[in-house]
DNA sequence: TTGAAAGCGCTAACAT
DNA sequence: ATGTTAGCGCTTTCAA
């Protein structure tokens, strides 16, 4: 069996006080002391049960993710990057990370409410932020420490890290508008998902700015699927007057959108343009490679656990809520207009 | 604060004990006495700490997946599906799941130990095994609970779920065979991978029993991402005599492989032939769609957390050694010889 | 500098 | 059918 600070004090003819406290370098502990209990310690093999520690701290040092899957299938690489982003800062600041997978809905909520009630974790983090977040509002009331990944509709007064998506969408229309292009049509996100407004604001804009605007033959609503945007794009590709480029909310829209194009003849690029959100690996190996916004996802998913990690310490926050600007990558999916 | 059983205790006057069996639904309550508490735990909002319930029970429902991640940019579809499945059934069998994002090396087993030493789960799952897996040995040895994605090259004696790599390669060459195709490449994968092999053994057999061979330039080994593929079909295109077909181990870098002979102006699927393994679900929405071999990751994932389970609770289980065939799915990429 | 004792919230063997 | 008691492994007053 494991060996317990009980064993080690026995060993040393000590009590379990004092090894206790040895082990934890108090300094009311002689270094001899000190010395001898964590040799002993060490020859034991001796391994604090984390289990026990908690339960007089009262603290899990473990934080929880609840992943928003759509379906089984779910299989989207800007999660696994975020992931693992927040996944290696919680190792690196001592936090271990409880991970669920849940389809927005009752059940999700249900495994908020579960995780805030039992203590199972000491702070969660929320990805991909919804206008009305019940989650956020939940956490909220309950004063459960938490972080985000995107702000919400309405008050934000909350650590979170977001990028700045009206500024993305702004790159890309203007990016596409200089290639010459006017007649440009949008795959859009799921209206409850607050960075879906944000970048269609910034689309707006930035195509009024120029005297133009977006029919609403032009404007539809992916799911952020891949298929999703295979499907709008053959909407787009069947209008009797097509637009000569497509912007898609992220990037597996767009490889969806490429397909769907390349699929009838159409050389993207060339006859038709399509732009990206998000600039997940894959985007520089697509063919021809995406142009889209660069979002640093990785980092993102560093800083929102860092956010999270601060709060539950109550470490003073120098930032709390960090909004990142998106920078443009051009690559070949877009190009002049026809 | 939150009320314990003590709270409760005094509230209906009886003991904890009373309390925590009537809870427990004991059969040495009466029936009125269990209506009592529960009517109090539910009135006063009990939820049971799931720390301190650990802590006595020596068991902590959890179970630890450490994902095996290269590099921070980790963005493998495939590991986004697993884990669906993995985290979906855990739940389902009231299990939590701890996540841990570690590249392959001593960081990587030092969290292995360490989850084991610190009884921080009560198993783990392993997922992509190598031929000679040190954790697998190492939880052998420690006599800890797992269960595993793959086989390992020497004893698989331990509860897993496999695909028939073999018979998958054996289906990808022969469809390429019948095709007319005679000059077949493969990406392979890192060596230390044990599908690596299977995969390699079925496309050798296959070949042979056809009379033909593979020589050494048409044997690249990738790394599994797009980057890779791509970068491996590079050098298969610069070849003096480059292939007719690529067959490359998992679909990101049959991706990767596409774009690399798109951007030479090559039509996949006509010009070449282009082959992946695995079936994410952007396969069916690439362009061409591409012709690979299908594994449910998800079911496998809920299949994998099953065995684990049941092997935490010592049930007894009908299958312990499970190995799918794949079945191949032709799409668009692979076609008659040029 | 050290130890005795209490207690975190819960379960379970053993009485009654 | 219910209560007493001990204990899971640890931290932390408080006293010596």
């Amino acid at each position: 069996m494991k060996p317990t600070i009980k064993d080690i004090a026995r060993k040393v003819g000590k009590s379990i006080t004092t090894v206790s406290r040895a082990l934890n370098d108090y300094d009311d502990i002689s270094d001899e002391t000190k010395q001898l209990v964590r040799q002993a310690a060490q020859e034991m093999g001796y391994i604090p049960n984390a289990t026990a520690q908690r339960l007089q701290k009262r603290t899990t040092d473990t934080i929880g993710l609840i992943l928003p899957t759509f379906g089984p299938r779910f299989s989207d690489p800007f999660f696994s990057e975020f992931l693992t982003g927040v996944g290696n800062q919680a190792s690196e600041m001592g936090f271990d990370m409880l991970v669920a997978t849940r389809a927005p809905g009752n059940q999700e909520m249900q495994s908020y409410r579960s995780d805030v009630a039992t203590n199972r974790v000491d702070g969660l983090i929320i990805v991909r932020t919804r206008c009305d977040d019940p989650r956020i509002a939940f956490l909220k009331q309950a004063g459960f420490p938490f972080a985000a990944f995107g702000r919400v509709s309405g008050d934000s007064n909350f650590p979170y890290v977001d990028e700045d998506g009206s500024f993305g969408l702004t790159l890309i229309i203007e990016h596409l508008i200089e290639l010459g292009h006017r007649r440009i049509a949008l795959i859009t996100a799921p209206e409850d998902l607050t960075f879906t407004h944000h970048r269609l604001e910034g689309a707006h804009s930035t195509i009024q700015k120029y005297g133009l605007e977006i029919g609403p033959e032009y404007l539809l609503v992916g799911d952020l699927t891949q298929r999703g945007g295979y499907e709008c794009a053959q909407n787009l590709l069947n209008l009797a007057q097509p637009p000569t480029a497509i912007a898609a909310f992220n990037d597996l829209m767009a490889f969806g959108a490429m397909s769907a194009a390349q699929e009838r003849g159409l050389s993207v690029g060339k006859q038709i343009s399509i732009t990206g959100f998000d600039n997940i690996p894959m985007a520089e190996h697509a063919h021809p490679t995406l142009t889209t916004v660069q979002q640093p996802i990785y980092q993102i998913g560093r800083r929102v656990c860092e956010l999270l990690i601060r709060t539950i310490r109550n470490e003073p926050l120098d930032e709390t809520q960090v909004i990142l600007k998106p920078t443009l990558i051009v690559r070949r999916s877009t190009g002049p207009v026809a």
